[in-house]
RNA sequence: GGGCGCUUAGCUCAGCUGGUUCAGAGCACCUGCCUUACAAGCAGGGGGUCACUGGUUCGAACCCAGUAGUGCCCA
């Protein structure tokens, strides 16, 4: 068989994706096995592939094919998301460039240019997915306006109706001006920005002067109903009882006392707005104040304002301040940083207002997803986000479910006509029959009704997604829920804990009073070498599809794991997926050695190839209990570390250069077939990690039957391993590596045989043969002389010596001794501190005592050496 | 202002129940090598007062308290 001097990531892994799909490998059904499930959780239909998905995605794959490799029946749900503000936004946008105003179609109208855009643009990240290598099993996409997904979010708006849980409400929320909708608390992002504070003075009614208020929104000056002061501020008390005017448009209003104002902020004295300020608000209930909105939807003064109707909010600002000014009402202006709200999806300032919504109780719904999280029937990864979690849910506020748009699920409630009564149901035909009902009207008709213009949050939906996947709610019993519900394991990032998570796990005690998941993994967040996310507008984002055609998926793959634990934020850059494809590379070409040798069935098998042999199964052991273990505690990156460490250190460096055969001669059967072998559990290994080139080399290993493949395999199971081999290769290792140092100190050229003299009590040869072949001696006898003439080298399993005549400095030599017998000196005495101290003795663990006796005894020994053979130079 | 975390090598991070010669890994850096699988490589090497101060303990990077710096969440 021919094997490529090259390897090509490109053709390899177009084939053995297109190959896994055709096999249907990554398909899922109910069986009798052990189910491992895993949702995806869904990107937007808006997004592209970006480096946040890579990390996740590329965490899902490798569980998923783990748990595959393991014996389980893996299942990993694909899918997106409807992402009604990005979405609708996107689409307006869309429309406004092909001339068409959003406000000129009907509802109807509109969603089919949605709809439309959806299906043309809305599956792209799912394909971009594919080039990753992820194992989903596209027969199960999602998306969460699929009908049946559909009908799971309705019902549970229904449900919860039903039990008391969702009222009405007018509440201050974040309003969108651009977007023109309500958006949650965690939509808002605060940032410092430079600003000013103004100063205005507010003529007191009786004529006795002035009280300055400082404010950084000199607009809303026009929707004060009241002056703030602190109760227990001394220079305030006689404005008790007073009233003064507003500037401009000369509203009476009251000055309040409230214990809210801080007397060492600006003046002491505060105006209030109740409809635009979430604290006035609440000021404004303590005080019954009346509450003026002096803005329109989308961000414009409106008729209550009275002035600069129809201007915008932040124009009006300007305007504002300079007639305050011309009119003598500004006393000054300082510049102060302030923290302003912005939308998360349109960059809009929020604007806080007060409106109509729809709200979820969450206090009683929150209790068992806390509980079970607080007593680890659901593990966070790392725990150290079960503070953050517990904070949240302890103070969990109601969730404003309404947002006003029409892309998404509609709110099923109906109007009664000319009122605000309303009915709950799943279909215009209930609502009538309802409607019948609760107006005693018989002649009602559909038209009659009118239906809540707005939309549901998207989060609304999501928060089913481990349910409705599996269409659980139009269908409660059916196999698949039965079977894979609980899922496995979530792997999602930190910032969305709240939004997403908390109510998956609510979400799935309420429905199925049981835990969504088993475990939470939370990914690092991806961001560039300065620390910053990467964003498309700093730019600083890299294409992941450019560097998967440049490093190979399965390089990016590597790099993208190899400095990510879990929780803590990844700072990439390329010199990652390089070295994931210079992992690729090393793989290639050890696979290119082996397969390049020829075999002679009439040799023996060398000792040393068969210490090597022996020495590398032990170590496979181990390694396989490391990664074991690192994958049971989530730890995917030192997992992989194992293996990369595995690969290139032990197997490539050590194993390969002591079974290699001499230059163009052939290798003995034994040997070859037991380093295939080998070659071939560290594929195994390596899958889950790199997916396209094991399978590829796993093909040319050995025959496979059709339709074979690596990612069908059983993962090499844990088994104990013989730790005295391994540490007898250790010591061969640090022989060699004394030899090796000496060639290099003493500018011997490798091709040059030396010779090793050992002098040892009792000494194991079990891998003399080995050290002979990696140390290139001539010969490695025992012996009892003095030795002058040589190097040494004195460690706990015996002297060893390279006679090098008067290559050898007996200075140099005698030094190097002195120091070493120093430091043993020092060891000794620290470990004689602790055996001459009863309370250690007495206190300490047996073995932690005797370890130190043990160590004791080494060092006595060694130092004996090292003051033999100082003298003897001497 | 309130809450939660973090601080270990130049960088990014491990370090589990306090106990091996425990101070580690990867990258970066330095030296020597185009040695016959791989220069996308090989063989070596340097580098840390475990933020600081105190306490508990036979024993502290690890537990406790305080201080400083830093990040996140909430207000």
């Amino acid at each position: 068989m021919d094997i490529p001097s090259k390897y090509n990531p490109k053709l390899t892994e177009d084939k053995w994706y297109a190959y896994w799909l055709k096999h249907k490998f990554f398909r899922s059904v109910p069986d009798q096995r052990e189910a491992y499930t895993i949702v995806i959780p869904p990107p937007n239909v808006t997004g592209v592939l970006h480096m946040g998905h890579m990390l996740n995605n590329t965490i899902q794959d490798i569980l998923v094919r783990r748990a595959r490799m393991l014996g389980k029946n893996a299942c990993w749900v694909p899918g997106t998301d409807h992402a009604s503000i990005a979405t609708e936004a996107r689409v307006v946008d869309k429309l406004r460039k092909e001339g068409i105003e959003k406000s000129s179609l009907s509802r109807e109208e509109f969603l089919k240019h949605a709809w439309e855009w959806k299906n043309k643009h809305g599956g792209i990240i799912l394909e971009q997915l594919k080039k990753l290598g992820a194992s989903c099993d596209w027969d199960r996409t999602r998306f969460t306006m699929d009908e049946s997904l559909s009908e799971s979010v309705i019902n549970v708006f229904i449900d919860l109706y039903k039990k008391g849980k969702i009222y009405r409400g007018v509440r201050m929320v974040n309003w969108d001006p651009q977007a023109k909708t309500a958006v949650s608390d965690e939509e808002v992002i605060y940032k410092e920005v430079q600003s000013k504070l103004y100063y205005v003075r507010y003529k007191i009614s009786d004529d006795s002067g002035y009280v300055t208020i400082a404010t950084t929104r000199p607009e809303t000056i026009l929707g004060d109903t009241a002056v703030c002061v602190n109760p227990g501020d001394e220079r305030y008390k006689h404005l008790k009882g007073k009233k003064v005017y507003i500037p401009l448009i000369n509203r009476l209003v009251p000055v309040i006392q409230d214990d809210y104002v801080d007397m060492e902020f600006g003046t002491g004295c505060l105006k209030i707005t109740p409809a635009h300020d979430e604290n006035d608000y609440e000021i404004g209930i303590r005080h019954n104040l009346e509450s003026i909105d002096i803005f329109n939807d989308d961000g414009t003064l409106s008729e209550q304002a009275q002035l600069y109707v129809g201007k915008d909010r932040f124009e009006v600002r300007k305007l504002i301040v300079k007639e305050l000014e011309e009119k003598g009402h500004i006393v000054k202006i300082e510049d102060y940083i302030n923290k302003v709200g912005y939308s998360e999806r349109t960059d809009a300032v929020i604007e806080p207002k007060l409106s109509m919504q729809w709200f979820l109780k969450m206090k009683e719904l929150a209790q068992p997803a806390l509980d079970n999280v607080m007593n680890d029937n659901i593990r966070l990864h790392p725990a150290k986000f079960k503070n953050t979690y517990r904070h949240w849910m302890e103070n969990v506020k109601d969730w404003c479910i309404s947002r006003q748009l029409w892309w998404g699920h509609r709110i099923p409630a109906y109007y009664l006509p000319g009122s605000n009564k309303f009915v709950i149901a799943k279909s215009a035909e209930e609502a009538l029959e309802l409607a019948k009902a609760e107006t005693g009207n018989k002649n009602l008709k559909i038209s009659d009704l009118r239906q809540d213009e707005d939309v549901l949050d998207t989060w609304f939906s999501s928060w089913l997604w481990p349910i409705s996947v599996f269409d659980t709610l139009p269908n409660p019993q059916n196999e698949d829920i039965k079977y894979y519900y609980p899922t496995n394991d979530l792997i999602t990032a930190p910032e969305i804990l709240f939004f997403w998570v908390a109510r998956m796990i609510i979400a799935g005690y309420e429905y199925l009073g049981e835990k969504p998941f088993k475990n939470v993994y939370l990914t690092g967040i991806v961001r560039d070498t300065q620390k910053r996310k990467m964003s498309k507008s700093l730019g600083n984002s890299p294409d992941p599809l450019e560097l998967i055609e440049k490093y190979s998926a399965d390089g990016v793959r590597v790099g993208m794991l190899l400095c990510s634990p879990a929780g803590n934020d990844l700072l990439f850059d390329e010199s990652l997926p390089e070295q994931g494809r210079n992992f690729a590379n090393k793989i290639w070409n050890a696979f290119r050695l082996i397969k390049g040798w020829e075999t002679d069935e009439n040799l023996q098998q060398p000792d040393y190839a068969s210490q090597g042999v022996t020495w590398f199964g032990e170590r496979l052991k181990m390694a396989v209990i490391e990664i074991d273990k690192n994958f049971n505690q989530f730890r995917i990156s030192e997992a992989l570390m194992n293996v990369y460490r595995l690969f290139w250190d032990d197997f490539s460096s050590w194993y390969l250069e002591i079974v290699k055969p001499e230059y163009q001669k052939p290798i003995d059967l034994i040997t070859y077939r037991a380093t295939l072998e080998i070659f071939d559990i560290m594929l195994k290994l390596l899958h889950p990690f790199m997916p396209f080139i094991t399978e590829e080399i796993w093909h040319y290993i050995a025959e496979r039957t059709k339709g074979a493949s690596i990612m069908n395999v059983p993962m090499p199971s844990a088994e104990k391993y013989d730790k005295k081999i391994v540490s007898r290769f250790d010591n061969a290792k640090e022989v060699i590596g004394f030899i090796r140092n000496t060639r290099a100190d003493k500018r011997i050229p490798n091709k040059e045989k030396l010779s090793l003299l050992i002098k040892a009590k009792t000494y194991r040869n079990d891998f003399d043969p080995v050290i002979i072949k990696l140390g290139n001696l001539s010969e490695l006898s025992f012996t009892e002389d003095k030795i002058v003439g040589a190097v040494s080298l004195i460690v706990k399993s015996g002297e060893y010596y390279l006679p090098l005549g008067d290559l050898v400095d007996h200075k140099e030599e005698i030094l190097k001794m002195q120091q070493e017998l120093d430091y043993t000196r020092g060891f000794l005495s620290s470990v004689m501190k602790k055996l001459s101290n009863e309370r250690f003795v007495n206190h300490a663990p047996e073995n932690v005592v005797d370890m130190e006796r043990r160590k004791k005894e080494d060092a006595e020994n060694k130092i004996k050496a090292l003051e033999d053979r100082i003298k003897s130079l001497q």
